[in-house]
DNA sequence: TCAGACTATGTCAGAAGTGACATAGCCTGG
DNA sequence: CCAGGCTATGTCACTTCTGACATAGTCTGA
C-alpha cells in the first residue's frame, strides 16, 4: 500500500506525535539506524499518508512562514504498520560503494588502497565506541513489548555491523601492508 | 563524472570484454556482492559511457532482434576507474527493511516476529554455507594485484556480513522466545 | 520436431531519492 | 541589539532505480 518510507514515518509516529521536522531529525545519521530520508521526501510522504488516512495532523502556531503541523498516527495507520511489520522484507539490493571499490582495488596503487581502508577502519572504530556508549545507557535488553526494545534491537544490529566492518577493514589493511613489505 | 553504476560497469569490464547481458548477469544476486542493477539500467548506462568515451563496443552477430554489442573499457575508462577507486566513498544511506521492521517490532505479535527472524536466520545460514564453499575454492587470498583479489576481498566482506547478520537474528529469536516462556 | 530456457538489446512510465532554493519567526550569547 | 543557529514547511529539477513490455534468434533435451 504505502511505500517503505511511509512505514518508516509511521514507525516514528507510533512512539508519539511529531512534526515533519522532528521525523526528519529522527531519520538522520547518526541518530537513525533504521531508515534515512531527507526532509523534502518526508514532507511529501506525510501528505500522502494524510490523504490515505494513515496519519492526521493538527496545526499549531510555530516559527516560520507556515504554522507547524503536529502529526499523529491514526488507528488505521497503526493497523497498517502492525500488519506490515511481520511480513517478510523484500531482499535488499546490495549497493555499497566501498565493496565496489574493493572489487576494483586490484587496479589501483596498493598504498592508496591501504590508506582508504585505514581511514574507513578509523571511522568504524569511532562509531563502534559511540554505539557501545549508547548500549551502556540501556540496562540490558528491554521487554519486546516496550518501544525501547525497537531502539535496543536496532542498536544491537548496528553494533554487530560496525564490528564486522571494522574487522574486515583490518583484514584489508593487513593484506595491503604485507604486499608492500 | 560518471555515476556509481558507471564505475560498477567499468569494474566488470576491467576484467575483460562483455556484452550488456553478461554485465547484467554478473551484477545479479547471488553472484554479485559488489553492486546490483537491472539490465534496463545497464544498457542505458553503457550508452552514456560510450558517449563519454569510457567504453567502446564492437557489433557482432548474435541471437535476437539486434546484433550483440561486445563492450570493452577504453584507456580513458581505465584512468577514470583507477582514480575513482582510491577516493573515499560517500557515506551510504542506511535503508534496511528488516531493521525498520525491528524498530517497529514492539507493536506486533512476538510470535510472528520470532517466526520472521527465524526465517531470516535460515536464509543467512544458507547463504553463509554457500559463501564458505566458495571461499574454499580460493586457496587463500590472492595477491592484491590479481583481479581475483577483488572477488576474494568482497567475498570476505559478504562472509563477515552473513555471520554478523545470522548472529543478530539468533539473538532476536532468543529474545522473543524467552518473552513467550 | 517442438517446447522451453537462454542469449540479447532495448523503451517507457513511474516511483524513490537528492540537493538546492525559498521563506521566516524564535532563541541564545556576545 | 544583533548575528547566527535552530525550528519549521515546502517546491522543483534532476538522477537513479524498478518493473513491465517488446522482440527474436539459438540451443538442448524430451
Amino acid at each position: 500500500m504505502t511505500s517503505t518510507l511511509g512505514y518508516a514515518i509511521l514507525a516514528v509516529l507510533a512512539r508519539g506525535e511529531r512534526t515533519g521536522y522532528d521525523i526528519a531529525a529522527a531519520m538522520r545519521r547518526p541518530v537513525s539506524y533504521f531508515w534515512t530520508a531527507r526532509h523534502s521526501q518526508i514532507h511529501a510522504e506525510l501528505q500522502k499518508l494524510a490523504a490515505g488516512g494513515l496519519v492526521a495532523f493538527e496545526t499549531r502556531h510555530g516559527p516560520g512562514p507556515q504554522d507547524k503541523k503536529v502529526y499523529r498516527m491514526t488507528p488505521e495507520g497503526g493497523d497498517a504498520l502492525r500488519a506490515w511489520v511481520t511480513e517478510p522484507p523484500r531482499e535488499r539490493p546490495e549497493r555499497d560503494e566501498l565493496v565496489l571499490k574493493t572489487y576494483a582495488s586490484w587496479l589501483a596503487d596498493p598504498e592508496l588502497v591501504r590508506r582508504l581502508f585505514a581511514e574507513q577502519l578509523r571511522m568504524h572504530e569511532e562509531r563502534l565506541a559511540e554505539y557501545e556508549r549508547e548500549e551502556e545507557l540501556f540496562g540490558g535488553p528491554p521487554d519486546p513489548g516496550d518501544p525501547r526494545f525497537g531502539n535496543y534491537a536496532t542498536l544491537r544490529c548496528g553494533l554487530g555491523y560496525e564490528r564486522h566492518r571494522a574487522e574486515w577493514c583490518r583484514w584489508m589493511v593487513a593484506q595491503l601492508s604485507s604486499a608492500r613489505a
